[in-house]
RNA sequence: GGGCCUGUAGCUCAGUUGGUUAGAGCAGGGGACUCAUAAUCCCUUUGUCGGCGGUUCGAGUCCGUCCAGGCCUACCA
């Protein structure tokens, strides 16, 4: 074997801000395999993980609650670390952000920047809401675009006409967070310029060995073709975080000192088992290993390195990058119950199930993955009970009282054939190409299950004098089963360990899969995996999309507490007289066709019927919120005297009545049962 | 607007540096078996490899272009 690996890991950290769900899971899951595999190979391999507790969410959220910060993060804290260790996930060591290991680390980094003369202060002159007494990060800030002038836009880019501008601009700004009108003030800030590092980024991103290709071509593309901006590290109080030494009344920006905690939490194990940070972090024979998703991919990749390199530690050997998870091919929607906490799922279904699912679709690209229930359910039931434990549970109760062989028996070559996958194996799991790993190793089981079809140990069993045969047969069957767990190990490490109960000799060790077990007795038979039932993954679903429902009641039933955020985003229009409302005329319409319209991203045309042959055609901007063919036949509210309007498809004779912000989020009028097309609405 | 990625059987995906009649699993159809968690085994259907054009003796694989989908576009987490 090849020499001994010091690999250090870490995945990104989760922000203390809400409970870990099943999109989460992808990357915990993956890394956790691949540390598993890397310990299986016998390499010394530590995974290292903290919550991320700094910045105004966090501070919002405790608020809210009425409690401290630091009660907030202890309380998730604590449910993060339960969900990880449901699903298997297993840290060397869990920490904080918000942990004196951290802060001191900081302080590390920051003394660095600062010798380096990297470190420079300029003001920022930013919206500042008087109520809440903080500065306004972009996306608190909504009001009209400077440039069209539309209505309810946030932060710097206008979604009509594409503008982007500073939320200064924005006209008649209001915080979303109080409903004020916020004032402007000037603040300091500290910036690092991070240009001064543009030689060294470009070359290590363009290495080719550290990052996957797209993701250095994209950094090339946006980047590293220009000038890198000062980064802006500090944040004016109140913040939660940690105070800067050197300039009092300046916190550092959550995103300084988050991946700091990848350290904090390394200085933390090392204390715990007395080994040696630097041994870590400054040993350059050292690999650390990040994965994260592909939202936080700038920060990993430009930022981190470049702390890194000032501070003078290790750099990463590979930053591995992976995409979300949608569900049945959509985002996870709280709607649809597909926004599943990890809580959730363990109510219902066997983690096991997950574990092995997503490694059955991850490969090393920077693409989506889709969880689709109905795969999920087969697959899971097809290859790890089917074929993989049914080995096992189909031959070992026949040699229950004999055990195995004493020398192993002719194959036909199978044992060995699994022995030389290996390699193949191995390499798929260390390039991070699960998919293919867990493609190679059913093959395996592909092999064996016919193998024993075709012996036929339970017509053995029945002849007295052929014992020594099923026996044989048996001992080729459970030692094809024990190759297949060896390898699977990584993925589902409780079925490795009930089949160390089952043939009792404990799998520790990659190489065992090239050696087959003789003359070890054999313990009765347990069940090792269950199989999914539709049902579980049904009510798993129907129980996530009540906690959406739950959580959406309590929050109406805590004191009217709708969001005042519609109103703030549209305010009241000027009173009107009751004539000025007559001059609009609502109608009760039917939609008696609905299509699409080729080249417009956002309408649809829509044919209105008002009864007998009155019919208005009428473009909605509601394509990415309703199908067509669901709209055909339907009741809805329609302005039936708007002028008409030419647009570029055509003459739009009226207007539908929705609701909603625009794009998916739009709800349109309905009307109770009974009300005919035609009829006004008043 | 710019950039990146993806588009191969009903579904999820493999297809290595361009080379013979394009593959796997699942699903579907037929059969066998009964040891096993209605598991397993055997046989079997399906593809203008997104469209068009080009390079080449030869392209799913390279180039161009168009179409569709996804994502990104730092002082937002």
């Amino acid at each position: 074997m090849t020499e001994r690996r010091k690999i250090l890991v870490t995945s990104a950290l989760p922000y203390a801000n809400g409970p870990i769900h099943l999109g989460h899971l992808v990357e915990y899951i993956q890394t956790d395999i691949w540390v598993r595999f890397q310990k299986l190979r016998g390499h010394e391999c530590i995974y290292l993980c903290a919550d991320d507790t700094h910045g105004t969410a966090i501070m919002m959220s405790a608020q809210r609650t009425g409690c401290t910060e630091e009660e907030w993060i202890a309380g998730i804290s604590e449910e993060h670390q339960r969900d990880f260790a449901g699903f298997g996930v297993e840290f060397d060591n869990y920490g904080s952000t918000n942990s004196p290991e951290n802060y001191e680390l900081c302080k590390e980094f920051w003394q660095a920047f600062r010798e380096a003369g990297l470190v420079k202060e300029e003001a920022v002159t930013q919206l500042f809401d008087e109520e809440k007494g903080i500065f306004l990060a972009d996306r608190f800030v909504s009001g009209s675009c400077p440039k069209c002038g539309a209505e309810e836009q946030y932060g710097d880019s206008c979604d009509q006409c594409g503008a982007t501008y500073s939320a200064r601009e924005i006209i008649n700004p209001v915080s979303t967070l109080s409903g004020t009108t916020p004032t402007v003030k000037t603040a300091d800030h500290l910036f690092i310029q991070i240009e001064q590092l543009h030689d060294f980024l470009e070359e290590w991103t363009q290495s080719g060995t550290h990052l996957q290709t797209e993701i250095a071509n994209y950094l090339k593309g946006h980047f590293l073709n220009e000038p890198l901006r000062d980064w802006d590290v500090s944040r004016p109080q109140p913040y939660f975080g940690f105070e800067i030494p050197d300039a009092p009344g300046h916190f550092w920006f959550v995103w300084f000192d988050a991946p700091i905690g990848y350290m904090a939490s390394t200085k933390q194990y090392c204390d715990r088992t007395g080994e040696d940070f630097d041994g870590w972090w400054k040993d350059p024979n050292t690999e650390i290993h990040h994965f994260i998703g592909k939202d936080i991919t700038y920060f990993h990749t430009l930022f981190w390195p470049a702390m890194l390199k000032v501070a003078n530690f290790n750099l990463p050997e590979k930053i591995h990058i992976h995409g979300f998870l949608t569900v049945d091919g959509k985002k996870m929607s709280k709607r649809d119950g597909t926004f599943v906490k990890a809580e959730t799922f363990l109510k219902h279904l066997n983690p096991a199930a997950l574990r092995y699912y997503y490694a059955s679709k991850l490969n090393n690209r920077v693409e989506d993955l889709d969880l689709n229930l109905k795969e999920f359910t087969t697959k899971v039931n097809t290859d790890l009970v089917g074929k993989v434990v049914n080995l096992a549970s189909r031959t070992a109760k026949f040699v229950q009282e004999i055990g195995l062989a004493e020398t192993y028996p002719d194959d036909g070559g199978l044992f060995q054939q699994g022995a030389d996958a290996g390699n193949a194996i191995a390499d798929a799991y260390e390039a991070c190409d699960f998919n293919r790993a867990m493609r190679l190793i059913m093959e395996l089981a592909d092999r064996a299950n016919p193998y024993v079809e075709s012996h036929e140990p339970w017509k053995l069993r029945k002849d007295p004098e052929r014992q020594q045969e099923l026996q044989a047969v048996c001992t080729v069957a459970l030692n094809l089963f024990r190759q297949i767990a060896i390898y699977l190990k990584p993925v589902l490490p409780e079925i490795a360990e009930k089949t160390d109960a089952l043939l009792g000799e404990p799998i520790t060790d990659w190489a065992q899969a090239a050696t087959p077990l003789t003359g070890s007795p054999v313990a009765k038979f347990e069940h090792m995996m269950k199989r999914i039932e539709e049902k579980d993954v049904d009510a798993m679903i129907e129980e996530s999309k009540e906690e959406n429902a739950a959580a959406a009641e309590a929050a109406n039933e805590t004191q009217f507490a709708d969001s005042p955020q519609p109103l703030i985003d549209e305010p009241l229009a000027e009173e009107i007289t009751f004539d000025d409302f007559m001059k609009v005329d609502l109608r009760v319409a039917r939609v008696v066709k609905a299509e699409h319209v080729e080249e417009a991203n956002k309408l649809l045309k829509l044919t209105l019927s008002l009864g007998g042959d009155e019919t208005r055609q009428v473009f909605a901007g509601i394509k990415k919120a309703y199908n067509p063919e669901d709209l055909e036949g339907r009741l809805v509210v329609m302005v039936a005297n708007l002028a008409p309007r030419k647009m570029r498809f055509g003459v739009s004779e009226g207007m539908i009545t929705a609701a909603g912000p625009g794009g998916e989020e739009v709800f349109m009028l309905g009307i109770d049962e009974g009300a005919q097309p035609g009829q006004r609405v008043h």
